[in-house]
DNA sequence: CGGTCGGCTGTTAGCGCTATCAATAGCAGA
DNA sequence: TCTGCTATTGATAGCGCTAACAGCCGACCG
């Protein structure tokens, strides 16, 4: 019945399943999207031909006649730290079971290129974006204002949402971590951290944490930033660096957990007393920590939670528009690990 | 001259920016995508009135009416490890200037899984499809074969590629490391590795490292496997339990760094003699490894090159479609560090 | 001064699919 | 037997954009 590909060069449409079954195009593409009535005589008819065909349907055609894009947006800066690949597994796990799709898209932490990004996804018309972060050019935040879908920031709260926000606070992140630190008794607190204006998040973990030192009184008694390279053996230069130049200070704290754990390294290697002597503490609670020879005191950032959160809500979109609640806040715990003093 | 947009919730087209700027939708469509002449007092009116009624073009209009689609199709297993996100910024540093765009899709090791991707992609009619690994499943090599667009199937070049493979031999790799390991002097030689029936270029490795054991009079004096979990702690893990299961083993081999890292950490804190009593290796050439209080063995995979070289031959695709030298391999280099006794 | 060319703009006809409605057949009930 | 219904299938008209070609106009040539 089903003869051979004519047109070896030609690529298939649903004419061609439509000749090859003897139905209409109509008939054959309700029966591969599995919708509408058709006799199962004729749906197995179709089947065979389309698979016998090798036929694989052209979902520019479709979408563009159903104004219809099973696609969501996700933009974010970078996918070399741990952090983002895990919210795409949580924005994955819900997304799975709806026919939804999400395609990743990287700025590097910048601007410009966000924009470009941003604007490069909404011209393929996605059912809804999720993009890090709450900063963005002007104009990017238009596109997204004027879009007609539903865009979700994620990772944080601190600041106005054009749609939703599904995150956590990084400034009272900072504020909590600064406070422990305080109340287990360290006085001469140093920060190391990424040199990056646009991380707007640690940014922010910082500026809490200041603000919590502040009010105890005290100021950093040094700091220090890095860009590129390793990030473990950043952290061990950079705790080098600071305990050479600042020989008395008694807690190190890094912006995130990777450049922590090099420092920690680097303190264990030097035969420091940890947590006695000096403390430290990072910043995402990274599974990678768990195999360290000592727990690196840290907050985890809700990784997994913000990804399906921020899924759910494009998701659930379709049944109700109802805005309620446009910020979700997510509330991370401190883990002390073994680095921070017992008080 | 800009009037207000009549309707917020109607989405633009190009009707809505002709109107606007009074010149045909032909002219705005040339104007933005900068093809063919408009003189620039026209190209003015119709950039600003884009501009100002904030018009995103719709790509799918456009793909569909131009049969052209500036997406290449990424399939790889996972981005929770260190080495795709590397294989990805090879890729987008290539593509960034020619107008492509890469899209992800992640399989999580599955081949049913990873055959359901291939197929969303080629859905979308990409200009290019790169593919981790040779084995797939018939159905997806038939889909592959029949599109009609250069596939690059990346990673291993230890198989026959549908179109072209960039790689390394993960055999011949394994068998270098074997060798070098025999040559310093090691004997009783133990594996760790994940337990994935599917990560085919572990497995590939392995069997070049028994091969060239058993050249050498030699077979694994022990082995275990895992799955899931912090790879940093599970290498920890699996190196007690084969220590403590085989007390006389003198050299560990590990399919990853990262479990290679915490066997590493593992026996520094046991005060171990590395390399004396007992050497390690692993494989990638991860830049976490830098910041090791020792330098693991390791072979580097040539991640950001085979990026490249698979970018280069999508892109290339348009100018020539000669289908000169379907494989390239590339050649990693062992890197002895600090965990391999000199000979 | 007619002809021609090049720069610029518009018109027409789809791309491959789906929404919508029309058509047909089969069949129960009146 | 005829009506009215349901189940199934087909015909038609776009979705928003671009390729291809047609038209217009002033400049320039012989």
């Amino acid at each position: 019945m089903t003869k051979p590909v004519p047109d070896p060069r030609h690529t298939l449409t649903l004419r061609d399943v439509s000749e090859a079954s003897g139905v209409s195009e109509m008939t054959v593409s309700r029966v591969l999207r599995n919708r509408g009535d058709v006799s199962a005589p004729t749906r197995e008819k179709v089947l065979e031909a389309a698979r016998a065909l090798g036929y694989v349907p052209n979902k520019i055609a479709g979408a563009l006649a159903s104004q219809r894009v099973n696609l969501v947006g996700v933009v974010i800066p970078s996918l070399s730290n741990m952090v983002f690949p895990e919210v795409m597994t949580g924005i994955s796990s819900v997304l799975d079971g709806t026919g939804l799709q999400p395609v990743v898209g990287v700025t590097n932490y910048l601007p410009d290129r966000e924009e470009t990004v941003i604007y490069e996804m909404l011209s393929w018309r996605p059912s809804g974006m999720i993009i890090a972060g709450l900063e963005h050019t002007d104009a990017a935040r238009a596109m997204l204002g004027r879009a007609g879908i539903p865009i979700v920031e994620i990772m944080d709260i601190d600041g106005t949402p054009i749609d939703h926000a599904v995150g956590i606070s990084h400034r009272r992140a900072g504020r909590q971590m600064a406070e422990a630190i305080v109340a287990a008794g360290y006085r001469r607190i140093a920060f190391m951290g990424t040199q990056m204006p646009n991380d707007h998040r640690a940014r922010k973990r910082l500026e809490g944490f200041e603000a919590a030192l502040a009010k105890a009184g005290l100021t950093l008694a040094d700091r220090e930033y890095y860009s590129g390279g390793s990030a473990l053996l950043k952290g061990r230069e950079m705790t080098a660096a600071v305990l050479a130049r600042s020989p008395d200070v008694d807690f190190l704290y890094y912006s995130n957990d990777m450049i922590g754990a090099g420092g920690l390294l680097w303190c264990l290697d030097q035969g420091l007393d940890v947590p006695g002597r000096i403390g430290l503490a990072g910043f995402n609670g990274v599974e990678l920590l768990e195999g360290l020879p000592r727990r690196l005191a840290t907050m985890d950032a809700c990784r997994l939670e913000i990804g399906r959160k921020a899924a759910e809500i494009i998701a659930g979109h379709r049944k109700s528009d109802a805005k309620a609640g446009n910020s979700i806040e997510l509330f991370p715990t401190l883990q002390p690990g073994d680095t921070i003093r017992k008080v």
